[in-house]
DNA sequence: TTAAAATTCAAACATACGTTTGAATCAAAC
DNA sequence: GTTTGATTCAAACGTATGTTTGAATTTTAA
């Protein structure tokens, strides 16, 4: 069977990735869990940084297709009414916590997102580019419209920050669960996402900024 | 003078390893840029491994002796009163944001700093627990203090979000200029801290969770 | 000035890595 | 059953890495 062991090389390559980042995983460890030989890599993906590429694609356009998805139908829903900036958070975030509602690919996956965000090696740029270059478009409609009061400026640091809590909880899903000796349990998908709409949604509203209560600190 | 050769390797390390990881930079790479022998790294320091955790702690500790002043500080001018959420968080985020005002040393410590908290490595973990435990025991307090209303999951969660927030803008200063065009500059401090605060406040102090109108997904 | 200690240096060591190779093995088609 | 193409395999290649070594050099102190 062919694409049994191209599929198996991807499997095991964004466990370790998700585990112990790209840098700190080399083939050899992927196709000895993998159980095919050390040349396969090269003869399916050509090379490391191609096997690199493949990992984040196949799983990135999946998210961001979903994502795309409920942001029409909460576009469609909303129709010439108001749209909630609840429900778009909520198709930014729930797709990517969501899958990691799979027992076997769970935390792993939500792990792999982070790094991909936070490592962010040059050749992985062009991936990220293509992959949420129509999301991000999408998004900025959205927002724009469900928000109309906010200046672009304050809209651009808050979705920042927002995505910024996403990104934190994807990649760092035990120091949540043992700070809070698991009374905040990432594995709760439906809580999780909840509680980050919840937060992101408030703080894109915040009242305009000026000269919020710095205190001692000046 | 002997200061000096282990100075310039901390100070390249840190250079670079903001810049390119800490896997991706190399002992060769850092000595050549510090003009000094690739031998002094094991003399100064024993090994990659020590070098990389004194490179941090050097930072980390300033940074938190700096946030837990400005905890004392909020707290001793609150007195008996309440103590706003609005200075915990400016203590939290603005010695690591304002440190990089620094034109020389700028971003790339917001990149380490970021970097140190995304990659992890286990033999990182000590050093994390040992500089951060006593600012998260002052911080936990003076949530709870500001923020009694508050259900610990709530806090929890909503906690981590913030720090979220923070991470991400200390990783990603190139992503949020370029996707505004400019418009949000995280070289802007005071700006950015504003803004931080501004949002994780108010996100902080969102309504209760309850099923906040999730819309088309479900 | 001289002796001792601290520091620098060029060179080498062992290992792990990504990659390549060419033969061996397997599957399907005639 | 033979042939053809796809796939697997063990082995090797070249390179880069962290680390060690021991002599050369500089600094320090008497």
């Amino acid at each position: 069977m062919a694409a049994a062991t191209k599929e198996q090389i991807l499997d095991k390559a964004e466990e370790l990735f998700a585990e112990q980042g790209i840098d700190g995983v080399s083939l050899r460890a992927i196709t000895q869990a993998a159980a095919v030989n050390l040349a396969s890599v090269h003869y399916y993906f050509g090379s490391k940084e191609a096997l690199v590429k493949a990992v984040f694609a196949r799983r990135l356009a999946a998210v961001n297709r979903e994502r795309i998805a409920l942001l029409d139908a909460a576009e469609r829903e909303a129709g010439d009414g108001p749209l909630a900036v609840e429900s778009i958070f909520h198709a930014l975030f729930a797709p990517a916590i969501q899958l990691a509602q799979d027992p076997l690919r769970g935390r792993r996956f939500m792990r792999l997102c982070g790094r991909f965000y936070a490592e962010a090696a040059d050749y992985l740029e062009a991936v990220f580019e293509e992959e949420f270059a129509e999301l991000v478009q999408r998004l900025d409609r959205a927002f724009r419209r469900a928000a109309p009061h906010l200046a672009k400026k304050e809209l651009g640091w808050r979705v920042h920050f927002a995505i910024g809590a996403m990104v934190h909880t994807m990649m760092d899903s035990d120091r949540i669960r043992r700070w809070t000796q698991g009374l905040c349990d990432p594995a709760n998908v439906e809580e999780t996402v909840n509680a980050m709409v919840c937060f992101a949604s408030a703080g894109l509203n915040a009242p305009a900024a000026g000269a919020a209560a710095n205190g001692a600190a000046r």
